[in-house]
DNA sequence: GATGAATGAGCATTCATTCAT
DNA sequence: CATGAATGAATGCTCATTCAT
């Protein structure tokens, strides 16, 4: 009793929560515009106006969606900030350390990730948000003198993220290469560049 | 030509570009969903049959202008591809030639850039393949021994995307910084990484 | 009564008549199609299944407010029918003493008058049921000789019928006029007109 | 040619009026919110987009119709403002003329009538601007002296308007009762009233 | 070369109403 | 006596697309 049929009890927390899984799934595959409330109430078994007693509209679960990966992101984010005063030999694995949860973040949380950070017209802002926190966090190494002087801390901070946005893409998303070495092959890309140092 | 007080010919092929060039900015600034063909003839003076007399349906503008774009980029890419057995001091003035003029392109068709590098569902697919032009470009350089051995290529290649595209969407597009400007940065931290050398 | 803690049987009632008080009121001030069940249970502070033990229907709260409104409005008029065979000087004060009754009425229950008089797809039966009273009451004293020979009663008694309409709505349910100045107006201007007697 | 199958020339005009033909009788039979816009379209032997050609909403239909009503309405009252120095005996045919007026245009309006005078919210502020002006025509014959000096212009004007709406939808649109005999029998009855002179 | 007029197909949203507890 | 959860059934509106001229 109660095991078949209507599910009681925490049904309406299941269902909403199915409904923000099923609609963050589509979105994600789909995108936005290609995503019909008829399709994510049928996926969760429901009907549309069950849709809307959960939620206010599409747009609604769109920009829900999008503001949990903000926060999810941010409080990672926040999280992982340097602290200053670490040991030289010691910043590039406190980095890698950063790059790998944000990995595996996104790689946990793949929909979501896609969403907040390619579809949503606030991936930019987010980007952008990113962008200059870890602007703050190069500064910091700046001036301990972690940093050749002639760096331009915002072009870096832009370019891992671009960077980042790409390997989701390419590389984690499709399950090509996990967190950890993604984090590493950036680390040693952003920190020692490229060119063979042997008979510079 | 023009027999009949009404330009012949031409007219044609002057409400086809005209269209077409209508569209691109639409899209750029809009998306494609939210772009309608009734704005778009509205903005040229003409009404929606005519459209169809151009085109196909929205679908094939879209894809048109992102053949466009798809074509011109290659051609560009095609035209930079380094030429082996370069001095090793030329290679980063070389390549900061090949950005640049990919920059400059970009500049120049920023509506087209927008769609072919951001929005269409293809610039996946261009991206990619740009990537691997860059890819087979890095290589040669690698057997050259102008990197470091340990440099995953298709890693640098893709980081490198992703910093293009990056960049074209917060500093070039805005207009805040120019082509040989961002090829000097991407060269710089490419090649030379960030670490400060002073004490390694 | 009332074992079990919750009062029982009591509480029934009282929900319903609050529901109906909120209903009529909901009605009265946005009309049938934009009051909804949600709002109403809402103010009642119960929920909507709560309604429908109590009421068959939207439609049938409505109609038992209509009927609620024809009832105490018909039991009104037929006690303020005209006795025959009063005295001419008396007529008039009769005519306002029952005016004010009815006015006095639709003031102390403006939302049933708003449903009743002026929503109800109804308000045209009982409007018509009205005249018909008033109607009667006119030929008596026709009769009676109190009235010109040539009035055409049916005429007057939908004409008071719209005046009492029209000053409800204007004078009495705005709070402008009260019920007595109200009928004093109106049986001056019915018996005796407008026009200068003066020199005709 | 052009007799067979789709309309052409003025087609578009004749569409559109056609429509809102339709549904101003629709409004007027069904009320505003019993009025779906795929029967308007359908008793017009169109489709819903080509409803949306012609009018942005349903809404604004509506608007447009009682628009319509209220600009007619009141250039006919304007039409019939009083000249004021007219001969006593002359006023009621005067006042007459004006009324069989008015219900000639109800009577060769009736769907415009219900809406406008009934339905609208608006009915009510048309209501009272028409009772405005009766007010200033009334004041001015009041200043002529004609009338009782005793009478309040604004309850007559308000009742004026209460007599003419309950019998144009009783006696008027049912087609019981003409223009020029509704005007006298209100002419009668507001400028003598009904009570017996004869032995006062 | 171009248009006035029209439509097929679809989609988000709403609301009264009910089931199971 | 009351409710959490859900739904059937509409309905307004939009947009790309086309026909006939």
């Amino acid at each position: 009793m109660g095991q078949r049929g209507r599910k009681v009890g925490a049904s309406g927390e299941r269902s909403r929560s199915l409904l923000l899984q099923i609609a963050a799934d589509q979105f994600a595959q789909e995108g936005y515009y290609n995503t019909k409330i008829s399709t994510i109430v049928k996926k969760a078994g429901l009907t549309q106006p069950t849709f809307y007693l959960y939620f206010q509209n599409k747009d609604a679960v769109f920009q829900e969606l999008v503001s949990l990966f903000r926060t999810k992101l941010f409080s990672l984010a926040e999280s992982s900030r340097l602290e200053s005063g670490i040991e030289r030999s010691a910043l590039p694995n406190q980095i890698k350390a950063g790059l790998t949860a944000m990995f595996s973040f996104f790689a946990e949380n793949p929909s979501l990730t896609r969403i907040g950070l390619l579809q949503a017209t606030e991936a930019e802002n987010i980007k952008t948000e990113l962008a200059a926190q870890i602007t703050d966090n190069l500064r910091k190494e700046m001036q301990d003198g972690y940093f050749q002087p002639t760096v331009d801390v915002k072009i870096v901070a832009e370019s891992l993220v671009g960077i980042m946005e790409r390997l989701v893409v390419t590389k984690l998303l499709p399950g090509i290469q996990k967190p950890e070495s993604l984090a590493n092959d950036i680390v040693d890309l952003l920190l020692y560049g490229i060119i063979s140092k042997n008979n510079g």
